[in-house]
Order: C-alpha cells, then sequence, then structure tokens
DNA sequence: TATGAATGAGCATTCATTCAT
DNA sequence: CATGAATGAATGCTCATTCAT
C-alpha cells in the first residue's frame, strides 16, 4: 500500500521515462536536422547528454527509436482531433476547431513533421526503403480510422456526400497533408487560417459557386 | 546527304544516351526495391548489366542519378498535363482527361513514384536528410508552375473561385497526390476514374449539395 | 595515496597510450614492407591485432598514423643529438658520440627510415604527394634547429669555419643522411664507425692533406 | 640507299619519338604537380593533348612511364658530368665545372627531380612502396658508377684521400644531393655556387683550417 | 596506331551495435 | 543501468588497364 517497496519501482520507472523521452526529444531534433539516415546514434546520444550504450538500454536499434517517435506523434496528433468539450456543435466549426488544434499541434512539432513524411505519414505503404521496424506499425491505420470517424460523422449528420468513406478519407488526408506542408515549409503559421481554408475546399471545393445542380453527375459521366 | 563525319558523333551520342537511359531504368527498379539509401550503385550497375564504373562515367554521384531520374519522371510527368489535340474544350472534362493522363503516366512508373516521395516530390522544402543533389532542383517549381497555368486557366474561365492561386495550386497538388499514392499503394489501377474523382472533389468538395449558397461566407467567418 | 577518481582515468589513458603505440608498430612495420601507399588499413590493424575501426578511434586518417610515426620517430631521433653525460668535452669525440648514438636509433627502425626518406624526412620541402596531414609538421624545422644548434656550438668552439649556417646544417644533414641510408640499405650496422667516417669528413672533407693551406681562397674564387 | 621505303620507316620512329617525349614531358610536369601516386594516366594525357590509350601505346604500364622518366633525366643529368672540352685540368675547378653543369640541368628539370627523389634517385635501395618497374632499374648503378670514376680520377691524381672508394661516393652523393635539394626547395638558382660550396667542403670539410695535422689520426681512433 | 568509353578490383572510411567496466 | 571504446560489415568512388572502333 505504500513503503519504499512501492515507491522504489515507481522511481526507476520514471527514470527510464526520463531518458526515453530525452532520447526522443534528441532524436527529434537529430532527424530533422539531418533526417533519418544522416543522424548518428552518437548524435542523438551527445544532444541527450547520455552515453550511446544508454541509448541501446531503451531500444533496441536505431529504427525503434524512429518508430517510437513516429508512434509518439502520430497519436498526439490525432488525439488533437477527438473532441473537445468547448468544441461547436455544428459540423463544419466543429471540424475547423478539430483541425486547427491539429494543425497546431504540428506547427509545434514541425521539424518533426518535416522528416515524417519522408517515413509515410500518411500514406497506406511506407516507402521501400525505410526501416524494417518503420513498416509494421499501425500507425496508418490510425490516421486512417481517425478520419474514417470523422467523415461518418459527417457523412451521418447529412452534411458529406455519401461517398465511398475511403475515398473521403484519401481526399480529406491530402487535402490536410497539402496545408500542413506548406506550413511547415513557409512557415506561416495561422493554424486556425489553414483550418478554415482546408475546411471550407474540402466540403465545397474550388469550383465556382453556380454549377452546384451539375454535381454528381458530372463526376459519374467520365 | 550528311557524311560520316556527321553520322559518327550521333552514333557516339546515341550510346551515350543508350547507357544513360539503361542507368536510370536500372535505377528506378533498384531504388523502387530498396529505397534511395538501400540501393548500392553495384547493383544498380548489375540490373543494368554494366560495370561500376561506367556508371560513374554517366553520373558523378549516387546522387545525381536520383536526381536526374527525378527531374526526367517530373518533365514527363508534367508534359501530360499539356493540352493534346483531342482535349475536350469545357474546363471540367479537359481536365479530367489531362488528369487521367498524368496518373496514368504515374502508373506506368509507378514503382518509381513510390519512391519519389521521400525526397519531396511535390513538396517545397525537401526533406533534411535529402541528398544534396536533389536540394538544388527546379523539379517542385516545375510542378507548382504547371499546377498554377491549370488554376489560372479555371479562374479565367470562371470555373473556379477566384482564390489565392497559392492555395488553389496546393489543393490541387494534395488531392491529386492523395489519389496518386493510394493507386500506388492499392495498385488499382483505373486511372480515368481516379481522375474522374479527382475533378470532382477537387471542383465541389466532399459537403453536401444544399449548402451551396453557404459558401465562402462560411470559409471568411473562421 | 591517490582514490579510484584518480586512478580510473590514468587506466584509461593507459589504454589509450596502449592502443596508440600498438598502432604505430604496425604501422611502422606494414609502411616498411608495402610502403605508405601499398599499405592498406586493414593491413595495420590485422598486425596490431585490433579491428580497422579501434584505427580510426585512434587516428582520424590514414594520413594521420604516418604523420604521428614520423613524428614521433623523428623526436627520438633528435633526442639522440642532446647531451648526454657520459660524452666527452673536445668537440669532435662529442659530435662522433652523439652521431652514433643517432645512427643506432636509426638502426633500430631502420625498416621505418627507409620508407620516412620517401616522405621528406630531411628535405625543406615534402614531396608533391606527400599525404595533407605530412605537409604540415613541424618535423623538418625541428631537424634543422637541432642540425643548427650543433653547428653554432662548432662554430662558437672555434671548431668550424664561421660560414653561413644554413650551409653547415645542409652540409652536415646531407652527410649523415648518406651514411645513413646506406647502412639501411646494406645493412652494415655499425653506427659507431659510420658516425666516425661522418664526422671526419664532415670536419675535413675528402681533399689530400697537404693541400690545406689553400683552403678558403680556393673556395672564393669560383 | 635512300627512297620512301627508307624514308618512310624513319618518319615513323620519328614520330613514335615524337609521342614519346611528349609524355614524359606531360608526365614529368603531372608527377611534379601531383606526385607519382597522385598522378592519373588520364591527367598525363590530356597535359599531352593525347588520349588515354595512347599512352598505352607507347608504355606497358604507369611504372614504366615513371621509370623511362628516371631513366632518361638521370641519364642526361649524369651526362653532365662527362669531361667537356673547355674543362679546366685542375681536379677541383675542374670538379666545380662538372658539378656547375650537373647542378644547372637538375634546376632545369627541378620539378622532377623534388620528385624523384621520393623514388630512391641515388639511394642504393629504392623505398619499399615503390613501383616494380622502378625497383629493378640500373639507375642507381649509373649513379654509383659515374661518382666512383670522379673518385677514382681524384684518387689517382693525388688530390684525394685514398680510403675506400664506396665511402667517397657516398659522400659525395649526399653533399651534392644536399645543396641540390635545398636548392630545389629554395630556388635560388645560382648552380655555379653551389658547384662551388660543394667542391670546396667536400674537398675540405667544414672544420677549421688549423687542425689539418691531426686528420685522419682522428678518424682512425674512434 | 590513336581514341576514349567500359571495366572492376581495390580501399578508406563510416557507424550501428556490442560488451567489459 | 550507464558508459564509451572496440568492433567489422558494408559501400561509394577511383583509376589503371583493356579493347572495340
Amino acid at each position: 500500500m505504500n513503503s519504499a517497496s512501492e515507491r522504489l519501482p515507481r522511481r526507476r520507472d520514471e527514470a527510464r521515462a526520463l531518458f526515453r523521452n530525452a532520447i526522443l526529444d534528441a532524436a527529434e531534433a537529430v532527424f530533422a536536422e539531418r533526417g533519418f539516415h544522416g543522424a548518428r546514434i552518437q548524435d542523438i546520444a551527445a544532444r541527450a547528454r547520455i552515453a550511446v550504450g544508454t541509448v541501446y538500454n531503451h531500444f533496441a536499434q536505431k529504427d525503434d527509436v524512429l518508430s517510437a517517435l513516429l508512434e509518439e506523434r502520430t497519436e498526439a496528433m490525432i488525439a488533437q482531433l477527438r473532441p473537445a468539450k468547448d468544441d461547436p456543435r455544428a459540423f463544419e466549426p466543429r471540424l475547423r476547431a478539430r483541425f486547427a488544434r491539429m494543425l497546431a499541434y504540428v506547427e509545434q512539432h514541425r521539424a518533426f513533421f518535416a522528416v515524417a513524411n519522408e517515413h509515410g505519414l500518411f500514406v497506406g505503404k511506407p516507402p521501400p526503403g525505410a526501416p524494417a521496424a518503420v513498416r509494421k506499425l499501425p500507425r496508418v491505420e490510425k490516421f486512417k480510422s481517425a478520419f474514417r470517424a470523422l467523415v461518418e460523422e459527417g457523412i451521418a449528420a447529412g452534411e458529406l456526400e455519401p461517398m465511398d468513406a475511403g475515398v473521403l478519407v484519401r481526399f480529406l488526408g491530402g487535402t490536410l497533408r497539402a496545408f500542413m506542408l506548406s506550413s511547415l515549409a513557409e512557415g506561416d503559421g495561422d493554424a486556425a487560417a489553414h483550418a478554415g481554408t482546408v475546411v471550407d475546399l474540402f466540403l465545397r471545393g474550388a469550383g465556382r459557386a453556380g454549377r452546384r445542380s451539375a454535381r454528381r453527375s458530372g463526376a459519374s459521366s467520365r
């Protein structure tokens, strides 16, 4: 119930977590500076002010550092999409609020996400050269299902065309990615503005208003 | 009409081009299999059935092989967007025709484009670890200006919202990329179908028809 | 008297020095066998019974191994010229004693010095192709100043012609080198005998005794 | 007696010699710039304005270019030591005249001789890493016998101590080399002055005049 | 014979990983 | 567990040499 026998293990775990986080933070910085292949374990260790061997006490291989990082940041990124208690009720502003949170998170970890793309952050199939550990992880699936949830919510609410959900997920992912990347590249960090643009384009596209009625027929006539 | 003195140099150039293409084709295959970092010059040479040294007679460094490939395929990919004489006149089907061509090209070189993403194919800023030679090239700019031309054509024709062209370019790029990648990953190679979907979503978004009138006001009220 | 905290670092330094010396000794042997360009780092490592990488933990480049060796042996070689407590007082036998020590040291490291010549051991300007690291070092200057000290000692003692010291330094260096090399080549290792010959020739030249009075006038009449 | 059948072959030989010399001259320049190992056949060919293959039509290997050069220059260098009709009769000025010619030749080919030392120009045993072809050649022997002839001439004339000729040869070689190298390094091209110094030192050494009588006894008492 | 592109053995160097302390 | 030196497999690139034209 109490006692050192309980507290010590806890401290030990805390210590472990401290190291683990220090390593991940260092890795984020180094990956961002040099890319995954350019980052040496030694660099990461140096940045975390620990010894090389210590990195290996926490991660079995270099790959694992990357994938842990990927998982961790992805998880947090997706978490931003979950409903928050102050979120508006209406679909569109609700979407905007969630995307704004997510894009803000991405901005915060800008350096990392710039690298993460290299490793198929959003993509179904990781690139061929990707580190083995990266290839097996459920990360992309998590993304997809988070997006799928949003999309289905929209369809259920009658706000989205009842299309193939897979198609909508891709479209949403692509649109978000486009603005995420451009903001990473150019650094104009107005997450809320980007969220607004994304939602608007996602919902209404770029076509001129009048043509609305011609819609689906056009698409199906290809 | 032309003497041997003219023909011989020509033959020499042809021979050079033959080697160069053999190397690029081999590199495409090997990069696709193992990724850039996993591809050894020796693998490329073996695949092209030439000696290692020969690769270096045509490209100064490994990096240059990648960037030549990137340039070459990008160029061809963009070329598919240029008007062809059988293209429809109307904006929307015209766009569909062009995108279908482009996506078909991408399908053809599916293996390569799966890798190319790693190296910032569409992105403004190449990933941090990218090979030096890759970082300097005008490739991304070419993409942007090709898309910009399409977008401006659409605005001029009154078919696209007269928004900031940069925003439209990103949106278009992101949408195309989303379907390009997913088709790369899943291999359902119906380029025309994908083109139709892309154009439809690009023009009209995923929102339910009725809301049309609420449009831009919604976007601006964020 | 001194705690573990003091002893451990010392052991570490000792270990480093052990490796460093093992590498230098191995390099000496391999350079002697194959010359600098023919020596592969792998050979040196194998001879030292360590891994290739370990060589690089102690020397940044192959060049550095050579120049460390050159510096180290040169230093020791020059050290033999310093006065020892049993050295005779008179100039000529004193010189003989010193040269004998130096030539004995050279004999001991015969293999190495045979190679060292290739790299401008005595020469003012290192050969054009010399490894970069070799070109910058103060080694030759040390030689010159050691010889210059001897020469000035001789002039001050009234034992040497008061000529331009630079000229005497060259003359002395050339004479020593001639006998050093020939003993390296032929292996008749009588350092003391060689030292006697060197000193005799250095002081009195090879001309027939009688002419003595004609001396300097002859030289100046050219 | 005449005819094309005779002249053409002659022209052919002349053409060969032209190429051969062009290659050797180019090699001299390139070896001097980069050293033997740093010089690529391609560099030599480029400098001679011919193709790589052509070099191989005249020399079987890279080594052979070096050794041909070494032989050729050495031969010419030694030739300068031969009696010329205007040479003085007396031993000492005669020696000065010859050495002056030789040192002047060396100055002319300064660049080359700076490299040649690397390859044991004067030394009995070529350095261990020396190109195989270089190791077999009679060059050094020629030097020795040219010097030996001089020395024996001097002994016969009663101008040199009747010592072991080998010793005198080394002494003479070493002294010449010392001033040859220093003039190469420092570029003060007064060959006649150097020759005077060399002869003076060679004959009378650097010791103070008065001690003359003590001579050989000193040497033998070591 | 001149040409110059093709060849491929050869090697320095890097860096993830291990392990004795 | 933390440490950091030792390890050695792996690979880009060079350049002497060959040979088809």
